[in-house]
DNA sequence: GTTGATCGTCCACATGGTGGACAAGCGGGA
DNA sequence: TCCCGCTTGTCCACCATGTGGACGATCAAC
């Protein structure tokens, strides 16, 4: 209910990649300058015709707001003239994080996570019907998948994090987190229609943890915990990542048991505020 | 020259506290956004009539602003209707310190130096013409200096960090940002004038770190070092504050010693990308 | 040289933001 | 209880501000 727009009438398609139709109320160039931040942020960096094109805008609406942005310091323009975050988010960033010390918290988990089994590891944070993509570890094994990166965005269900944060939702809110990504899951295929994601639901609420038996990238899975902030919400994950070989049986069930036991510690920290051992 | 916004004609008192006149070019509206962000972020909790005193902005503006960020989930509300820095920060902030690895790397540092020396310690970066608060760590000493805290904003030259850092810059850059400071540094108090300054910052040139001698709030003493970038340009400093008792000599020479020691090492990482021990 | 892509900029239009003014809520003091 | 001073949220007429179609410049590839 958080970020729950209302639809007037039928969800009339979108022109291009337009997603967010937050114009409830008030300021709307708000909502464009967040969503360029978020567009750079996924891509990492990017070309202004890149982000017009993910945003939804005009190609002089974006650029001008880049520009605008980049002089307040929140955007960087590098040589080749692609745009990436700036420093002065590192700066608010810092400040905004000491209420939310999730990450701090989680980094040695994730490294101890990819030292022990091989895989790439990752951290990440569900808002509202997506799920962002935090901080990676590298793990040893020399074949690494690169579908997930610092700062993607995905809608909950297509990926394993989200998957083990709907596991452990209430049925009201997995029906309603189904329903808000229905459209945008449908756009990156059919393989991550309702019933698909109910299946690997339920898979995450018998076992705990989550699989992503290559849904994104053909033959690049995932597992994942959920892990739960400090009011028992299941707001962050940790998954693993790598090729389909390494996450059959019996090896996938180590991979589980290693996921619940950081992602348990984890919690733990977020809940008392305090660094595990 | 990053951010000399020219200025029309005389100095026009400006009516309550307006700082920033960034209308450069393009959408201002990006430059309220940037400014309110900064305002809450340096309140920590703020309310809507204080960000719109801080900001300038009417009430009404500064309050579309405020909800609509918090729409965006860039501003939380908490009960009592303040407002502070949202978790989308927090995940943006995330992205943007990949690039900008600094706070990482400083924290250990500042650790030991809140405990080698019983006083706080602090880790600030320079932005422009001011520097921000980053991080404080805790000392042993019992009474403590709270005029410092996270998210704060200072133009250089009126606390210890920024003192450090001017006294790294060559001339011609030190006079650029005496002049871009004058007017903030003359509401701060007469003892923040040019002179004063000038005297503080030979200090640092002869000495290799700063001290302001209770400048802010009498009594409360600093002392800082600044902190090198990749590039080799002063851009963060660490500081210790405490009160004057124990910033006298033959002390102070141990604190100077102790902050040049650890910003040197925190210097070096930053230059390889790798953490010292 | 030609094509095809990007980029940055201009300017008339009207959309969307502005802020003065009003109303409501809250607590303290008499 | 009433009044006062403080806050906050909201309205709406005005016009400043952002918008985006279109143009010209730039660059790389073929």
């Amino acid at each position: 209910m958080a970020g729950a727009a209302e639809q007037p009438g039928g969800a009339e398609l979108a022109p291009s990649t337009s997603s967010r139709a937050t114009a409830t109320s008030g300021t709307q160039v708000v909502g464009r300058v967040a969503a360029v931040l978020q567009a750079v942020a996924a891509a990492g960096t990017a070309r202004t015709a890149e982000i017009a094109r993910s945003t939804g805008l005009t190609r002089p609406t974006a650029h001008r707001l880049l520009t605008a942005l980049a002089h307040e310091g929140l955007l960087d323009r590098d040589g080749t003239g692609s745009w990436a975050l700036g420093f002065e988010l590192t700066l608010l960033g810092a400040v905004a994080a000491q209420r939310y010390p999730a990450q701090d918290l989680a980094t040695p988990h994730l490294r101890r996570l990819a030292e022990a089994t091989g895989e790439s590891a990752f951290f990440s944070a569900r808002r509202g019907d997506e799920v962002i993509c935090l901080e990676r570890a590298e793990g040893s094994f020399p074949v690494r998948s690169h579908v997930l990166h610092e700062g993607l965005r995905l809608p909950l269900g297509v990926a394993s994090a989200g998957l083990a944060i709907l596991g452990h939702l209430p049925d009201e809110q997995l029906e309603a987190a189904l329903a808000a990504t229905r459209e945008r899951r449908s756009q990156l295929g059919p393989q991550h229609d309702d019933a698909h994601v109910r299946h690997l639901v339920s898979h995450v609420r018998e076992h705990g943890w989550s699989l992503n038996p290559g849904r994104i990238v053909e033959g690049s899975w995932g597992m994942a915990a959920a892990v739960f902030d400090a009011s028992g919400q299941p707001r962050y994950a940790l998954s693993l990542t790598g090729i389909e070989s390494r996450f059959r049986p019996p090896r996938q069930h180590q991979l589980g048991t290693a996921l619940l036991e950081q992602a348990h510690r984890l919690s733990t920290a977020l809940r008392t505020g305090r660094a595990a051992s």
